[in-house]
DNA sequence: CCTCCGTACTCATCGATGTGAATAGTCAGA
DNA sequence: TCTGACTATTCACATCGATGAGTACGGAGG
């Protein structure tokens, strides 16, 4: 249950209602965990229920009303707890993957199609990810800031995304580069 | 529903029983999906039923009988189906990734644990995996075998899985470096 | 005026995944 | 001889995560 702990680590910065999370949280953000908004507000209200976050209604005027929520003592010593127990190791588990397994099984156009899209995608990404990281450190190098800054949690996963996003677009690249071989062989055989 | 065409893909090299295919899915090995045994033997019977595997029961002296599957034509067709599909991305889910977020607020000695042996696993995947490229490409060179070899699929994904770990291991070797000399730097003042 | 987009949120359902336990025989080592 | 590990599989349950639909209001553009 670590949708929970995300959703915490993410109120650590800044009070949010449950659609600024869920914007965070979508494709293009998510830097350290990924979720639809059902399961946001639905988290949130079981966090809410368990005293680990609160809420309080913001009325604005033009928009409807919103409901800001920011982690409690009891949030944070939660928090504390699940980062001091063991992780699960994590598993690669990407439908891509499963096709390229059975590659020479299958039609390869739609999978050349499929590699391409995607390596635009974690170039998108790091695009995103490095411009971000410029703004958290803002006229500090990496060095500096990751040495005295105040928050670097945030910057580090955003380390992690770049570096999962290269691996993903070196990857998808190489793929490629054998698949459009192969196929231009065997378009002559 | 991309583990009933994993499943389909990793019996498509050799005909597998339930248990076979839960070695093969595990901890050690999985470089293109993870499942547990329960999983796999559910989805194989699913798949049975749906008439995309068949399997044969095999007797064994000392040992309790076996089952063995093997993909029928409907399956491969399946298969094809699903590779042309389009894929969701891919998402980084992973505990240590939402611990290290929020680690300006929490106990950092447990973090540096975790990356350490995040690391040191890493690592064991690497070899495990560049043990199975060699096994795999024989005596060719890489480029030799990807060019002409006739089953390339499970070489690429495990490619895969090499990118990926190579990637972790970075990641939790520059994470730990900061973590440590935050460390240091905070014990003397 | 009408439609679409953005804010803000809820409900319902399904399939995927994880956990725990049970069975039952063989083999190797202390 | 007892213990634990390996082969081989099944059942039940709980939780997680993905998907689709639905409500309601306001503003912008054609």
């Amino acid at each position: 249950m670590a949708l929970r702990h995300a959703v915490l680590a993410a109120l650590l910065d800044r009070e949010l209602s449950g659609y600024q999370l869920a914007k965070a949280f979508d494709l293009g953000v998510a830097n350290f965990w990924h979720a639809l908004p059902q399961q946001l507000y639905a988290e949130l209200t079981r966090l809410e229920q368990d005293g680990l976050v609160t809420g309080r209604d913001v009325p604005q005027e033009t928009r409807p009303t919103k409901r800001l929520f920011r982690v409690t003592d009891a949030g944070l010593a939660e928090l504390d707890r699940f980062a001091a127990a063991a992780s699960k190791p994590s598993f690669l588990r990407d439908d891509l993957l499963v096709k390229i397994q059975a590659a020479d099984h299958v039609a390869v156009g739609p999978l050349i199609e499929q590699l391409t899209d995607r390596a635009a995608f974690a170039r998108a990404k790091l695009d995103l990810f490095e411009q971000l990281l410029r703004t958290m450190r803002g006229d500090r190098t990496e060095e500096e800031f990751l040495r005295h800054g105040e928050r670097v949690g945030p910057y580090l996963t955003c380390l992690g995304g770049i570096t999962y996003e290269r691996g993903n677009r070196d990857w998808c690249e190489r793929v490629l580069a054998v698949l459009e071989e192969r196929q231009a062989l065997g378009a002559r055989t």
